[in-house]
DNA sequence: CTGTTAGCGCATTCAG
DNA sequence: CTGAATGCGCTAACAG
């Protein structure tokens, strides 16, 4: 079914009919014949045709590292909520974490009809700075500072520092209970390549620990992927590398589930594996090894079924929104002056 | 950047770019002064203009009803796996479990380059069936029976009577604990409309308890949405309302997550609300309340943290799998003769 | 108000 | 091997 068709079919120009779709001037005559040939024929116009002709999709493309992930969720909210407000759709391209794929989605939506480009952004290689400064499409980076595009990044410094700091007031709570020093401290990080989580979370991280007197030790640092699985791994090399180990901190509550696994694991304490196993009340995480746990990110998910850990929690969904208006100002404006946003955090301690 | 403008500046045909685009027959001559110029423009073609000509996108779309879910991503994880191998890229539209939403992206991707559409299902409304019967381009759907498109689907039946069966034994063997009779068993469901999950996984759960002459009682049973904190609210209210109940089983692992949370909450239980309260342990779940809870899903986050509780393992990836596979067989070979297809389930009793 | 015309950027005939 | 010409389906002037 083209225009054309359904033209012929009404009697009228394909003008007409275009017209009549995109509410320029038709008597209401034609406007019913329009109207009923459309009907009957279940016409639908080419989007497709329409954007090469008008530049204009009415679309954003966002680029998300991985879909299973309450943060890039909460993010794509915030942008599909202004998205929406103001009649444009939104479509994901999911790259699993992989860099070569993220250029390749880049360049993807580029290509295509889309208005805009969000990246989520992970690490920023040398070619995603190259697309960023020659992209035709206005893209904005969402989680990264970069000089390349708009940006909106989160205070990963200064929440690390704030962490730091809580970790290291707990570790001297537990010097207390335990006898002076006896307890270390240890981290889980993630790649350096990833400036947010990897480099400034971690710095801050260090910086507030030493505010407090208190050193990360080499041996003690471990660096895993954004996996539950990998933060498993690990945790468990830490615990049986290392005995004196009183708070595991990690880079994200991702990471922190693993190493609440690995702890539950490793100190043998986790439930009956199978429900043969005698009448034991399903009890469903039993961890009194007293070692201690903290995240980034403040996961719904860990608060609900472990009562919480101490976390940190950044404005994921305000930072889609904010991401999304600086798309759409330049895309529809065309505003031209750079922007770069800084998002704030609140440390969630538990406290409900 | 035009295809034209690079003939002129190569001083070829336009044609002759088209050809050296697509490996085409062009003298090492002029391929040569073609690459140079690309190379020095940074050219990329216009796939947009493209696939207009060509109506071959080596695209698909995939509408799904999240993000933030494990199975969705497991499925989406063998959608992609098939899709990239066979040299196509994967779109995604989210729909937030808006139906309605669903049929607006559902036509978006009618209308836009992509070469087919999975539809990662929950509820088949008439219009649903509407457009998949009169979608120019093929469709299948993956977590649904339906008799309008290819579709691939789980044995929500038999999981949920496999379920059942576990479920009523856990029971009975809470009985002989503390006494005959004196414990209830609840289930928190979801709404009928989803075929899958409200209908064949719950009456099959039914007939799981009923083949063990157990009856699932009307007040001992709510709905809920998809969603963690839906799960709550209904643990809860089941809480509040019955003292006597000794197992909560959920439609969803998320929904049990919402439970688990639930009953920590209502048995004051859970671990302290803050940091400095005094030197407690960090115990990131304790649950002695003797209430027991059940899911679906295999989550393997909430195995991680909590140790993990029975539920189901469906084969989400494999069904993303078959679902790419059957479309591609579609989209490449015209394949036309209707597939259903059926998919086991595995029991998942914290054996690992 | 309406139809005719001319492209959007590209791939594909078809004669050279 | 190559270029000129045609049209994918649609919208935006333009002259009625």
């Amino acid at each position: 079914m083209t225009i054309k068709e359904i033209a012929q079919l009404a009697g009228v120009s394909s003008a007409a009919v275009s017209r009549y779709l995109n509410g320029g001037y038709v008597s209401d005559e034609k406007k019913e014949q329009i109207r009923k040939v459309i009907e009957e024929t279940g016409y639908q116009p080419s989007a497709q045709a329409r954007i090469l002709r008008t530049k204009k999709a009415c679309l954003a493309g966002v680029v998300v590292p991985k879909i299973n992930s309450e943060s890039v969720s909460r993010i794509t909210a915030g942008i599909e909520q202004v998205l929406s407000r103001r009649g444009y759709q939104m479509l994901l391209a999911s790259t699993d974490n992989d860099p070569d794929k993220e250029i390749t989605y880049l360049k993807l939506f580029e290509n295509y009809p889309v208005d805009g480009i969000i990246l989520i952004g992970t690490v920023i290689s040398a070619e995603h700075r190259k697309f960023l400064k020659n992209s035709k499409v206005p893209v904005v980076v969402v989680g990264q500072y970069t000089k390349y595009a708009n940006c909106i990044y989160h205070d990963d410094y200064g929440a690390g520092k704030a962490m730091g700091r809580l970790a290291a007031a707990e570790l001297k709570k537990a010097w207390t209970e335990i006898g002076e020093s006896c307890g270390k401290i240890a981290y889980i990080g993630v790649t350096k390549e990833d400036k947010a989580v990897g480099v400034s979370r971690e710095d801050g991280f260090r910086s507030g620990l030493k505010s407090e007197g208190i050193l990360l030790e080499p041996d003690y640092v471990k660096t895993a992927e954004f996996t539950m699985d990998s933060g498993y791994h690990a945790a468990l090399e830490l615990l049986e590398q290392k005995q004196d180990i009183r708070i595991i901190s990690c880079a994200t509550d991702t990471i922190a589930a693993g190493a609440i696994e690995a702890i539950l694991v490793y100190s043998r304490q986790n439930v009956p594996r199978s429900a043969a196993d005698s009448g034991t009340r399903m009890q469903y995480v039993l961890n009194n090894s007293g070692i201690r746990v903290t995240g980034f990110g403040d996961n719904q998910f860990l608060k609900a079924v472990t009562g919480g850990i101490p976390t940190v929690h950044f404005g994921y969904k305000t930072s889609g929104i904010r991401g999304a208006e600086l798309l759409l100002d330049v895309v529809e404006r065309g505003e031209k002056i750079p922007v770069e946003i800084k998002l704030g955090f609140r440390l969630a301690d538990r406290e409900n």
